[in-house]
DNA sequence: GTGGTTGCAAAATATTTGCACACTC
DNA sequence: GAGTGTGCAAATATTTTGCAACCAC
């Protein structure tokens, strides 16, 4: 991944880097300061070219569509980058559990939400 | 939280609750096949009336727009549940780090990704 | 010229809102 | 009759796509 930690210094020495978690609208508004003529629609289509390129990733692997939680008992997800699915595993299973309360910068903790990234046994196996 | 719990007993009875991690769109086809007369605008109502009440909540605090992840380094997010804003915080700092790999069931772990929900120290002072 | 990229506009998808009608008390 | 909730339809927001023009080689 040499490559892309090369690109992302250049993007930064010109001004093209984006901080934070920024949205497409926030892309196109910050990089139109640098390329006035540049168009939402192309800041989409770059989005996509560079997740695919492993250049940065998504915050959110379940946007576009909300997802309603209906398992109330302490879980996670598994959730597969290829299918989008998304599988319960009970908290325990995977040995996570943090404090919750107060943070030291004055968050605070009401719940933890982990999402398990990778692949799953249906993806894995060629159709 | 009592009652939230009685009321999803009463939807399970009732054959109105649907299980996994739907979709508004798959909530609004499986309520119809009992109550054929509701709309899409209906269910949203309702979804959002359910997460205000706390009966049951999002899989995911951010969906509705794509977020960018520009951070590369591991951690994870603090995620406000009033102001929605998103701050990094280093993986090490919360004590979390899980095993890669295969998981008992045959899904391959490539990365976890944390969201610590709660209330920002902005939020929680009254502005 | 060929191949790949872009901007524009339109389409597709997802979500919210206004409003009048129906239902309960 | 007041208050609440619902369905419909329209409005908004978000994301994708088709296509012609453009650029580098």
């Amino acid at each position: 991944m040499h490559a892309a930690e090369q690109f992302r210094a250049i993007c930064e020495q010109t001004g093209l880097a984006v901080p934070g978690h920024p949205s497409p609208e926030e892309v196109y508004a910050q990089v139109k300061e640098e390329i006035p003529s540049i168009s939402l629609a192309t800041v989409y289509k770059t989005i996509h070219l560079f997740v695919q390129s492993g250049i940065f990733h998504e915050a959110s692997p379940h946007h576009g569509s909300m997802r309603v939680e209906t398992n109330h008992e302490p879980h996670h997800h598994l959730v597969c980058r290829v299918c989008k699915s998304i599988t319960d595993i009970p908290a325990g299973q995977i040995g996570f559990g943090g404090p919750l309360g107060d943070l030291p910068g004055g968050f605070l903790v009401e719940r933890y939400a982990v999402d398990v990234l990778g692949i799953c046994a249906g993806c894995r196996k060629p159709a």
